[in-house]
DNA sequence: GTCTATACAGTGATAGAC
DNA sequence: GTCTATCACTGTATAGAC
């Protein structure tokens, strides 16, 4: 039961800040050794299937984030309530815009390749469970659709321009819109 | 006059495609070389300061085209004649989804940093000729500029959806959906 | 479990022949 | 202008001492 100082579970964040910073390419082993103050050799002991297998491991904890935090609650909790969680949820996530989302940053170069099945279900569990909250508030199966589409979309543009303009004001107001363009 | 096979402009748009589809990183020397079909030796010919004056090339030659076919009309042209060519641009220019803005893939990691200037204006004059375009039809000056940036966001969020979830057909509905919110 | 040392491929970049 | 050869360096990954 006692816990080492540094499990496999402690250093994922920091290996995703890296990841999220520069990129799966950027993201090189030594900026991890600095960020995490492990050496290689330790690195190598956590993870055996180097560089990949902590991208997966941090995309899966990514993952459970959201699934406890988001998709659950959309899923399971009053649909009024869960969906005002979910941006909440989402604002704190993303540090109001200052932080930027490693699946949307993974998926645009050829990285997407390589964790095709994480990124590909990260969104589409997103979009299926806003979109059943929905439904559940009483909106109509396509356009609960094409508004979780919505919806979850405006989200990652907006970090993305967040980002670009060095702005991360732009990221509140677009969740405010996004929110009220919902209406629930 | 005459024109060698290879200039400099030929090859910016195939090196593009490249840092398109693979990232500003993942853009090896060799992966342009295969692309291209030119040796190092003479990319580094037309560009001595090796991939980072490709990259700065590449950013110009889409600054130009935005500017010449999205931006320009929309501060010169009519409004609502304007708006709807952006629209048509932006879904041709994205080959209706298939394909990734490289300025967004540039924002979201420490490439940003290398292209601060070439990133920020591309989105901010964007941005302001939309407004600009949107206030000459008579929308308020305030709401004109959330509506721009929720245009543009949304462009770029469903551009990262659309590929993570490998579904182009989102990028259309994305675009008709920003179509109709932006009311011209 | 953590480190150092090291292997080896691939990187961006340069020089010089043609 | 294009190529080949080569550079110094960094990349990921491995081995083995402690």
């Amino acid at each position: 039961m006692a816990r080492t100082i540094n499990e496999r579970a402690d250093v994922v964040p920091l290996i995703a800040e890296v990841f999220r910073e520069f990129g799966y390419e950027g993201a090189s082993l030594s900026r991890i050794t600095e960020k995490t103050g492990l050496g290689k050799g330790s690195l190598y002991h956590f993870f055996p299937g180097g560089k990949e297998e902590m991208a997966t491991a941090v995309l899966a904890d990514v993952d459970q984030w959201f699934e406890r935090f988001v998709y659950e609650p959309l899923r399971q909790d009053d649909p009024a309530s869960a969906v005002a969680g979910m941006w909440a949820a989402v604002d704190g996530y993303f540090r109001s815009g200052g932080r930027v989302c490693l699946v949307g940053a993974f998926a645009l170069d050829g990285t997407r390749d390589m964790f095709s099945d994480a990124i590909d279900g990260y969104f589409r569990r997103w979009i299926e469970a806003l979109r059943d909250a929905l439904v559940r508030h009483g909106r109509g199966d396509k356009a609960a659709t094409m508004d979780a589409e919505e919806a979850v979309f405006g989200i990652q543009g907006a970090l993305v321009l967040a980002r670009a303009l060095r702005d991360p004001s732009l990221f509140g107001r677009a969740l405010k819109r996004l929110q009220l363009r919902l209406g629930v």
